[in-house]
DNA sequence: CTAGGTGCAAAAGCTTTGCATCTAC
DNA sequence: GTAGATGCAAAGCTTTTGCACCTAG
């Protein structure tokens, strides 16, 4: 247990929302200076291996994080295009149907998720959104 | 309209599953041997823009690609662990979920995507699967 | 003839890794 | 003292792009 794993961590559960792992690196940094993004990218995997962080993956080339939450409900997101928000969702029937289609064809659900990517009719009709 | 891009279409159509760029390019090269790799990558989007191909995106750093059925029914994934392979199910709910938890949220949806990660029992039992 | 396509190689962008050094225990 | 963590810089991997050349119509 190391002073910059210490940061690492303090920057993750301060965060209250999604961030990527640059994100992470500075806010670590602003905490101890000596963060290395070396570090950050070895500590990230080992966070999600502890469910510590959940990895959310929205399908850009960047990998997102967010600090987990205690229940383990599935959850799917809504990205908005505009301003880039990710919206957690509770989605408990996405366990019932991994298992239903997957047992259809003879496979073993692992994870599912679910995304729907919107964008934001406020900021499209008045140039600004309350959200963002 | 150019010999280059006549052996990338000719490729695409030989095709009946998901492939990657890298794959496209093999097998575009197959046919014109002078296909380079920025041709695939230029014109893989036009192919999209289309609808002639489909970009699957399936949470890992490559993007994937398949020949577009005529029907644009929405389609969930189901992505085996174990031999790579990618069943395509159709999810003609998710257009209604993404409608619904959009609005609730004040965005238009754009697109939904819901993915099963699975892992094979028969290679897992006999270390063979017949499905890939 | 010329708008647009092509190939090559370099660059971009995120992530991983080799290696020597350092540090927590 | 030592197993494991760290920092730096280089490399990896997929994708994009600048530029000069080429070609379809």
């Amino acid at each position: 247990m190391t002073g910059q794993r210490l940061a690492i961590f303090e920057a993750v559960f301060k965060e209250s929302t999604h961030f990527t792992a640059e994100e992470l690196l500075d806010k670590s940094r602003a905490i101890d200076r000596t963060v290395s993004r070396a570090t950050v990218y070895r500590t990230l995997p080992i966070l999600v291996e502890s469910n510590l962080v959940r990895e959310v993956d929205i399908g850009i080339n960047m990998k997102y994080y967010m600090p987990n939450s205690e229940e383990d409900a599935p959850k799917a997101q809504v990205i908005c295009n505009d301003c880039q928000k990710i919206f957690e969702i509770s989605a408990p029937f996405m366990e019932w149907y991994g298992n239903t289609v997957s047992s259809n064809l003879g496979l073993t659900p692992i994870s599912q998720r679910l995304q729907v990517t919107a964008q934001c009719e406020e900021l499209r009709k008045s140039g600004v959104c309350s959200k963002s």
